[in-house]
DNA sequence: CTCCAATCGTTGGTGCGTCCAACAATACTG
DNA sequence: CAGTATTGTTGGACGCACCAACGATTGGAG
């Protein structure tokens, strides 16, 4: 027996244990890139929204700012976007997502796609379903 | 728009962002009693097991070695546990709940079962289930 | 009985995700 | 113009989870 019998079966264990799985399994995937959760996200903020400063990034991607200076400090350095000082408001960094971001990206979509399905394997298509409709309830009252 | 649409609706998204809920209402639970997660666990093993040692208590409780002695030192210097060095094996300690710790145990019990149902609040009896063994089947195979 | 392997506790470090406080530079408002 | 707000940056913290190394101790193989 590795748990408690006072923790197993309790919501908050049950969410914790799933989630680390996932998240294991996510970032496992992503680190054969090099990359971890953050860089994605803002790789897919600028996709999805252009050229944007690093405040509107952390606003899209649910980052605190500075965490969003470091991973576009990584990013930028791997060449995936590209920083420059916004003319019309010199407070304002724009950042842009490179061709080779964008291939990036593309890959890190295909391998998320993938993980989800590892994550979700042990159900079958109507549990799948009837779980993320719960963890999206659940999820509404942040 | 606070999220990625490439994000949203994702498993993995969604396991974390109910894990965060989760996880925040029981810290600011907890946070009550300057007390973690680890600190719980702790105690709850040896109050299910009885003194053992810190290896024993990290096995049961899923906890890294250096990670117990760290709560042990805590739950020590607070009154809730003492650790003596064991006359039988002088590589280990016996660790012993105190009935101080065993007070605060029976308050965190307390304050765990209502982080739960404000946990699950957002969900119907049937609901609360289905969820539970729908993630149990998503937790095996860790 | 001796030597080697295994175990225990401890220290110190890493990683990820999240968050906060302070600061200088710049922009906007009254 | 004066004061307020926003932006990016730096540096730090937290909680949970790992890992590597070390000395001390024990147990087993020969």
């Amino acid at each position: 027996m590795s748990v408690l019998d006072r923790v197993v079966g309790r919501p908050t264990w049950l969410l914790s244990r799933a989630n680390a799985r996932a998240q294991a399994l996510l970032s496992d995937a992503f680190s054969e890139f090099g990359v971890r959760g953050y860089h994605f996200r803002v790789l897919a903020a600028l996709d999805q929204d252009g050229p944007s400063s690093q405040a509107a990034i952390g606003h899209i991607a649910g980052m605190d700012r500075s965490d969003v200076t470091a991973t576009i400090d990584n990013l930028a350095s791997w060449g995936l976007v590209t920083r420059v000082l916004d003319p019309a408001d010199r407070r304002r960094n724009v950042v842009s997502i490179t061709d080779a971001g964008v291939a990036r990206l593309k890959e890190l979509d295909a391998t998320l796609a993938r993980v989800q399905d590892a994550v979700l394997q042990p159900l079958t298509a109507q549990e799948r379903a009837t779980l993320l409709q719960l963890l999206a309830k659940l999820g509404r009252g942040f």
